[in-house]
RNA sequence: AGAGGAGUGGCAGAGUGGUUGAUUGCACCGGUCUUGAAAACCGGCAGCCCUUCACGGGGCUCGGGGGUUCGAAUCCCUCCUCCUCUGCCA
């Protein structure tokens, strides 16, 4: 949630910033805005004069009870008591001006950053690296959703039993290589200067709010009705709210968290052509790194995000792609977005394998997620995360491009992880 | 899940209706003293919002929400969390 205060000093470049993301009502959402929280405050100057008025004569009571003096004491009670109806009204819409402004608040997306294009949709994001080449297959080499079939690694029929489509069940090697990606990502995380963090899987309406899934992307996520908690749709949920309601402390910083989840997400609405396979899933496993920093530190961090992520593809020999996201296409949340993308050779298309995002303060807003520094001054902090890495379409790439006719080659750092070199 | 108890500032811990946003101790920051340090002493030390060019002034918050009252940390209701006992369970 952008900050009131940052929009009444800076409209105009806000509203630069939001046309970026093709927002035809920017100009609206941000002088709707404005309006509410102009009539906020003077509600509010009322109300606290009211208020003040009213302390200060129930002090006088106090005063005039110990003194014995009753009479007087009941004069103004009955005054004072007068003042509360008043006061009644315009508590009341106290309260209703700021859960409008709230509200509205929500419904305005962060605003982008300077180097961010303008842009409609993935077709105006930007290539900004490419590394790797495009491998040569074999004659008859086959998409992965063949190829997990032909070695009989993971099963979407039996997952389709037991659950429902989205929901694969991964099988001997299929599965060890699950859990070689996921220890191998860890390590690499944690040699890189993050802390490890197992958080729990379900998260109640609060920590939805606190990362901005909620309200804008509730049918996303998998409801438990009974106890209204949600499957986390990505570990940077529990993770970063985490700090929810906190104040660090200067020599607190930079936090840098890694955690393993699964992620559950419904993806209502966005199932079409290109999305066989691995290629997207209700269930699948991430490593998630957030970092949280210093307002003049976080963009150097996030090339710091990048930088760690292109690692772990240039490991796996993955070719791949970092895209810079236009306005159009990025997320509600985030002030600049790279996308990693891997080339599937089989499938010859660029899967999403990774989204590295930072969300300077509009997270650490909506959670009060501040910081003390050396001189005591309290400001809030920037909030990042990425993929490091999502494992399914890493593991469709995998397969599709060091498949030849016997089987499927395991790229040597993962050797140790697996426990064998070839899938056959 | 049932019964009982409890939740106060970074921590510990007072406070059961009236200048108490809160005694005190520890921690922390600044200062005096000291060659330096410690000790001692002095001072500071919650967050948010409104208002003011500023100095300052005002309001809200004692787990969350609601209520009683002129006035609530203190009384009532409700939710959450923790502890103890019983039950259940990997």
């Amino acid at each position: 949630m952008l900050q009131i205060t940052y929009l009444r000093e800076h409209r105009l470049s806000a509203l630069e910033g939001l046309k970026k993301r093709g927002l035809p009502d920017a100009e609206q959402l941000i002088d709707q805005a404005l309006d509410l929280d102009q009539q906020r405050r003077e509600v509010q100057a009322k109300a606290d004069a009211l208020r003040a008025q009213s302390n200060a004569e129930s002090k006088k009571i106090g005063e005039l009870m110990k003194a014995g003096q009753t009479n007087q004491a009941n004069d103004l009670r009955a005054k004072v008591g007068n003042l509360k109806h008043e006061l009644k009204k315009l508590e009341e819409d106290l309260a209703r001006c700021e859960e409008e402004l709230r509200l509205h608040l929500y419904k305005i997306p962060n605003i982008p950053a300077q180097a961010v294009p303008a842009g409609r949709s993935a077709d105006d994001n930007l290539n900004v690296y490419q590394h790797g080449s495009i491998p040569n297959l074999p004659k008859g080499a086959l998409p992965h959703w063949e190829l997990i079939k032909k070695y009989d690694i993971i099963d979407f029929e039996v997952g389709n039993k037991i659950t429902g489509a989205g929901f694969p069940v991964y099988k001997d090697k299929g599965a060890r290589l699950q859990r070689a990606l996921i220890s191998f990502f860890l390590d690499e995380a944690e040699k890189a200067g993050y802390k490890e963090i197992m958080p729990p899987l379900l998260v109640n309406e609060a920590s939805g709010y606190g990362t901005g899934q909620l309200p804008d992307k509730e049918g996303q996520m998998y409801c438990v009705t009974a106890d209204q908690l949600y499957l986390i749709p990505t570990a940077e949920v529990p993770i970063t709210n985490l700090y929810r309601d906190v104040i660090l402390n200067e020599a607190d910083l930079p936090v840098k968290n890694v955690g393993y989840t699964p992620c559950f997400r419904r993806e209502a609405g966005s199932w079409g052509a290109h999305v066989r396979g691995l290629n997207r899933l209700h269930q699948f496993d991430k490593v998630e790194i957030v970092q949280i920093r210093k307002p003049g530190e976080s963009y150097q961090a996030l090339d710091e995000m990048c930088a760690h992520v292109q690692s772990l593809l240039e490991k796996l020999e993955l070719p791949y792609r970092k895209m810079l996201l236009c306005g159009g296409d990025m997320g509600f949340n985030a002030t600049l977005t790279y996308d990693m993308e891997v080339y599937a050779a089989a499938q010859q298309r660029w899967l999403e394998v990774s989204s590295v995002s930072n969300f300077e303060t509009y997270q650490a807003n909506r959670m009060k997620l501040r910081y003390r520094s050396a001189e005591g001054k309290i400001q809030l902090l920037h909030t990042l995360n990425g993929s490091a890495l999502a494992l399914p379409r890493v593991v469709a790439a995998l397969l599709e491009n060091n498949q030849d006719e016997n089987g499927i080659r395991i790229p040597d750092v993962l050797v140790p992880y697996t426990g064998f070199n070839r899938i056959d």
